[in-house]
DNA sequence: ATACTTACGCCGTTCATCGAACAAAGTCTG
DNA sequence: CAGACTTTGTTCGATGAACGGCGTAAGTAT
């Protein structure tokens, strides 16, 4: 029942954050004399959470056995439901792919046949990798929908028909599944991976729709109802005649989303549907589509301008479809927040494309589930049973 | 060295927090045996931290022994400094008020001529209260500008000149001092005071300027560089013509701050110079003035149904000088968040005037330091002192 | 008055942690 | 190259904090 520093879930963080590799490291780190370090290593061994690798180094006396996260005996699946795709990813316990797979899934399909497709392929990626399906610890999962994350049911989404309220963990028995918006798993992934060290970031997604998500105090922000980062619907000046899905006008998703830009071009005369066929245009060459994607970045900026005031992040990642321009969306971004930003938010500010692109929100999501796993909680509870 | 669950830290939290008020409901709500906390609560009256009071009610048995934060020998003060006013509070270690004053005091006369102001009215009001100056242990102070909080030394502060970097703690040896911004401690004041459940909580102050203080998981949000929550420099949309003494057009502060409803009605041919004169107008029934408080807090709703969009909270409580209108202030601000914002995001959002008015700063400023002195890592350097 | 309930202190037991001594496994030095 | 030195890791008795049973205190119900 004690959670006290020391413990072995704060043992077993530090060996996971790379703080410590050595017994000796351990000792220091926590204060703990080196005989209950030892005590402790010794019962994450024994549980299969830690191993010994070969010696390293000596810096002059005996070589230390190295330590690391015993990544056989684990497995962990995250999952990215979009619109129309399921990729899966299945990791070890240090974050490192083991398989990975991506189908075209309509989710309009509704949570079982998803759910189910998504059960089929976690059991080919588990064959693939050579695990047995108890080697599975926890699904993480992101959808593309507000999700009341303690319970892992979906709030009202507007494009996920037939998921609203259902249980999407009850469908694992036996295994923790975590779910959440795939905006938030995104932003988790990119912090984790490309700024580990910020404190506050800001993840946006600009794809058909805009999506933020929010790293606070290195976790995610949520909001009270779990719909924080909503920014798609957020106003922007000047484009009163441009009405959203939402009912109301001038959102920022109605003038710079992908599809608002590609029906932007198709008004000037040149054929787009989708913000995929806006990037192909940008990637031929296409002035019209460059100037859009640009003056989009623009707007986008306009709002995160608002936002780097309110909420003063040190980075802000730009990711999603539209992403693959970056450079054009980019400098529209950039050039906004620092007119309109105040200088002390912006000076620290980095302003940067996503590191992981399609892969965030597997990445993520998997990131999820082994951050769950490897909670101090829930690591004294497996050492404790 | 030990911070486990149930350390006399987390006995003491959940006395001042009110969740436990004998030995048994400690021994409960910690799973620790009866004579621990017997031990630690010993501990905790030794040093002067709790004390007995006479029994309580009897449920069947032998009546309870209530326990209570020791108020008696400890003593806190809360400091809202102002551009042209100076207020303090002193405290209890449960908050409750033992002295308080307030004084025109221009901030400007810079950090040495203030601070000795500020020093010797504590001392006057140690007296008052019949406490020796060794009573005082921490000192919390709000300033009208950003601070890095670690230090507290204010950061380029626009209205505090010759403070810029000044170590405002080290005036005070002997003592802890916490310096933040003033909407900071406002926000932590209200959310304490009339929302200590909500999980995230903004306080929008609106006076001259406007700003906003922001509760992240019941604590303050500041930021990378501190300065999270600078709202009055949002753009919005439709008031390009109005320049801002930031150098931008069409800020926030600049079109709906008290100084620049005043403008206004100057414009329309009725005198006023500062938010004070505008509430003065309203108050006597001035209908031009009555409408455009009312234009001033939809332009406010408009920057935050955006931020409600974004973060999310459970709650927005008002301040400042113009929200005593508030009644037709909020109904601007209302009207707009509610049109504008997602209905997942409004629907159990309270929006509401701030319960305590001028006080809100001190005490808000007076409970940082309490929650400093009491949070549990204190509390057991103390007591293992 | 007696039984019952609840609160709390006392005290012997238990168990986790500590730290000293020891063993292991390397480097450095004469 | 032998021996001293350094660093790592383990063993084991000492220590002390927390536990929980028991006794006592101080009420209420019958």
């Amino acid at each position: 029942m004690t959670l006290a520093p020391g413990s072995p879930g704060d043992v077993l963080t530090l060996i996971s954050a790379g703080s410590a590799t050595t017994r000796s490291d351990l000792a220091r780190l926590t204060g703990l004399a080196r005989s209950t370090i030892s005590q402790r290593v010794d019962a994450l061994i024994e549980r299969g959470l830690v191993e010994e690798t070969e010696s390293g180094e000596s810096t002059g006396g005996r070589p230390p056995r190295q330590l690391r996260l015993h990544a056989e005996e684990h497995a962990f699946a995250g999952v990215d439901l979009g619109a129309t795709h399921c990729r899966i990813a299945l990791m070890d316990m240090t974050g490192d792919l083991l398989a990975q797979c991506e189908d075209s899934l309509l989710i309009g399909e509704g949570p079982e046949k998803v759910l189910a497709h998504v059960d089929g392929r976690i059991d080919r990626l588990l064959a693939e990798a050579g695990r047995p399906r108890a080697a599975l610890r926890v699904i993480g999962m992101g959808v593309p929908g507000p999700v009341e994350f303690a319970t892992g049911r979906p709030n009202n989404p507007p494009i996920m028909p037939g998921w609203n309220d259902y249980p999407i963990p009850d469908y694992f028995p036996g295994v923790d599944v975590l779910v959440d918006n795939d905006v938030n798993v995104m932003a988790l992934g990119e912090h984790r991976n490309a700024f580990p060290a910020a404190r506050h970031l800001l993840f946006v997604k600009v794809g058909t729709g805009i999506g933020c998500g929010i790293v606070a105090e290195g976790t995610l922000h949520r909001g009270a109802q779990g719909s924080a980062g909503d920014i798609g619907h957020i106003r922007v000046s000047g484009h009163e005649e441009s009405g959203c899905r939402c009912g109301n006008s001038a959102c920022l998703e109605a003038v710079a989303g992908g599809a608002a830009v590609a029906r932007r071009l198709t008004e000037l005369g040149v054929p787009a549907e989708t913000g995929a066929d806006v990037v192909a245009l940008v990637q031929a060459g296409n002035t019209q589509a460059l100037r859009l994607v640009r003056e989009a970045g623009r707007l986008i900026g306009e709002v995160l301008a608002s936002l780097v005031n309110f909420f003063n992040p040190e980075a802000i990642v730009i990711g999603g479809a539209l992403s693959r321009v970056h450079e054009h969306l980019l400098a529209g971004i950039r050039e906004t927040i620092y007119r309109r930003s105040l200088p002390l938010a912006t000076h620290h500010l980095s302003i940067v494309p996503s590191r992981m692109g399609v892969d965030a929100a597997v990445m993520g999501a998997g990131i999820l589930a082994i951050e769950h796993y490897l909670s101090p909680d829930n690591i004294n509870k497996i050492v404790n049973a």
